[in-house]
Formats: C-alpha cells, sequence, structure tokens
DNA sequence: ATGGTCGGTACCCGA
C-alpha cells in the first residue's frame, strides 16, 4: 500500500480508559492515520479496542500492564509485524514496534523514557540510573540494528527536554530532572545513532520555547506558562524530504479531563 | 524555598 500523506501523532495519554473520549476528539478533529500513546495505564485484556475500531483505526498494537506505563499504535494503516521490547532488563511496556509499507518499508517506534525520579543522582536514586540506562540502551540498540539510510521513526515520551528552549527557564531547570546534562547529554548521543532529524526543531527555530507537556502542579497552565518539551518525533534521513508540517497541539491542555502532556502531530508527504 | 495535582489502585506509588 503507498500512501501520499500520513499524519501521525504522538500522545502521552495518562490513562488511555479514562481518556478515551479525548482521543475520539482528536481524531474528529484532526484525522491522524496512526497514534502513539504512552501511559495507556491498562492491562491488555481491558484495552477499549471497541472505541478506536469504530472511529477507523482497525489496527492496533498495544503492550500494557496494570496501573504503569504502558503503550498504543492505533492505526489506519495496516501493520506489517509487530513487535515487543524489553529494556534494561525490565518487562515494563515502554517500546513497542510496528513495521509499515511506507516508502518502501519504515519502522516505526513508540518509546516511554523512564521519568527518572526526583534526584538527579544515580547513587542514590535508582529511577534515575534507570532512565540514563535506558537512553544509553536504546542509542546502542539503533546503532546495531539499524543503518543511517533505512526508513525508521522514533516517537514517544522521552522525558527529556533537550535544548535551552525546550524549557522555560534553562538556568532554572539544569538540575531539575528531565534537562540536566547528563540526560541531554545523552539524548544527543542517542539522536547521533542513526543522524536523527528532531521534527519539531525542524519545523520550529531553536531559539524559539516551545513545550508539550505543563505540569497538574499550576493554578493556571497557561498563565504561568511552565513547560517543557518532553514527546518528540525524530525520522531518519531518507523521511526527512518527506517532512511537510507539524504542529504541538497546546489547546489539548484545556480540553475537559486534560492530560497534562499534548498531542504532538507530524505530517508526511510522500 | 516550598508545595502544588493528577490516575490507578487500594489506603500509597509514580508522574
Amino acid at each position: 500500500m503507498t500512501q501520499n500523506n500520513i499524519r501521525l501523532v504522538t500522545w502521552n495519554i495518562n490513562s488511555v480508559r479514562l481518556r478515551a473520549p479525548l482521543i475520539e476528539k482528536l481524531a474528529n478533529e484532526h484525522a491522524p492515520d496512526i497514534i502513539c500513546l504512552q501511559e495507556t495505564k491498562c492491562p491488555d485484556d481491558l484495552f477499549p479496542f471497541d472505541t478506536f475500531h469504530a472511529l477507523g483505526y482497525e489496527h492496533i498494537h498495544i503492550h500494557g500492564m496494570k496501573s504503569y506505563n504502558g503503550q498504543a499504535i492505533l492505526s489506519k494503516i495496516p501493520f506489517e509485524a509487530t513487535e515487543i521490547h524489553h529494556r534494561v532488563g525490565r518487562e515494563d511496556c515502554r517500546h513497542i514496534m510496528v513495521k509499515l509499507d511506507i516508502n518502501g518499508g519504515t519502522d516505526l517506534h513508540n518509546l516511554y523514557i523512564p521519568a527518572g525520579g526526583d534526584e538527579p543522582d544515580i547513587e542514590t536514586n535508582d529511577k534515575f540510573k534507570h532512565k540514563l540506562d535506558f537512553v544509553e540502551e536504546m542509542t546502542l540498540w539503533f546503532k546495531t540494528h539499524y543503518k543511517d539510510t533505512d526508513n525508521v521513526i522514533a516517537v514517544g515520551d522521552f522525558n527529556i527536554a533537550p535544548q535551552e528552549h525546550d524549557v522555560w527557564s534553562h538556568k532554572q531547570l539544569l538540575k531539575i530532572v528531565s534537562h540536566t546534562p547528563a540526560e541531554t547529554d545523552r539524548l544527543n548521543d542517542m539522536q547521533k545513532s542513526l543522524t536523527w532529524v528532531d521534527t519539531t526543531r525542524h519545523f520550529v527555530p531553536s531559539d524559539e520555547k516551545i513545550y508539550s507537556w505543563w505540569s497538574y502542579r499550576n493554578r493556571d497552565w497557561k498563565k504561568s506558562n511552565r513547560g517543557r518539551r518532553l514527546d518528540h518525533i525524530w525520522v531518519t534521513q531518507p523521511l526527512k524530504p518527506h517532512l511537510a508540517a507539524h504542529n504541538i497541539l497546546s489547546e489539548a491542555r484545556d480540553w475537559e479531563k486534560p492530560s497534562d502532556h499534548v498531542p504532538v502531530i507530524l505530517d508526511f508527504k510522500f
């Protein structure tokens, strides 16, 4: 199957069952072809397949668990194959992949990198070590499984805001988990693993602030605007000429019972 | 400098 235009979305949904109506709203208003979700917090046998089948997402690949993490890829485009990956020795539902018949064959990876806890210290905080180990393993894994000439997409909640203007205050967040040099250095190394294109920054200049997440712990997220860009869509070089448009749907932060993350949308033209 | 709010689940954990 050859597609002319493909609209891809990544969204940390923070409970797929609670927010199925918001995914329906996204589908109705923006008509994405593929939706990659993180933090579904839903065991596979309780996943609301019917809701998404009814919206035209006939092809669904999931890997969920009780209470934590969990991933889904909802698609109008069939999968050639699906995979579930276990990273850094854990089976905690943070990495799935589908193969698509796009541009001669494209692998789409959905990632949920660990948040890393509060203390940016691997000696005292196992969650932070887990996060750094996860990124290092992904870097090596991409290097060893692909060539720069392969069509690969990596999306998800990376839980790292790599650039100065990916956070509301670079200076104030340098010691805050998500923006520490230990994390951003490693994410930059991961970006070099396949000469990945950070597609948001392909469309938005590096000196312009842009976010995809605003904490629940702010009285007024829009007024304080203390956001971070934690959600990413990366593509390898062969897909770069096909990048057509980009949108971070910040309005979704004001939808009824919102996630703290908003959808990141990328359009391809083939 | 501190505490602030969510969701899932089970009276707390992770974000």
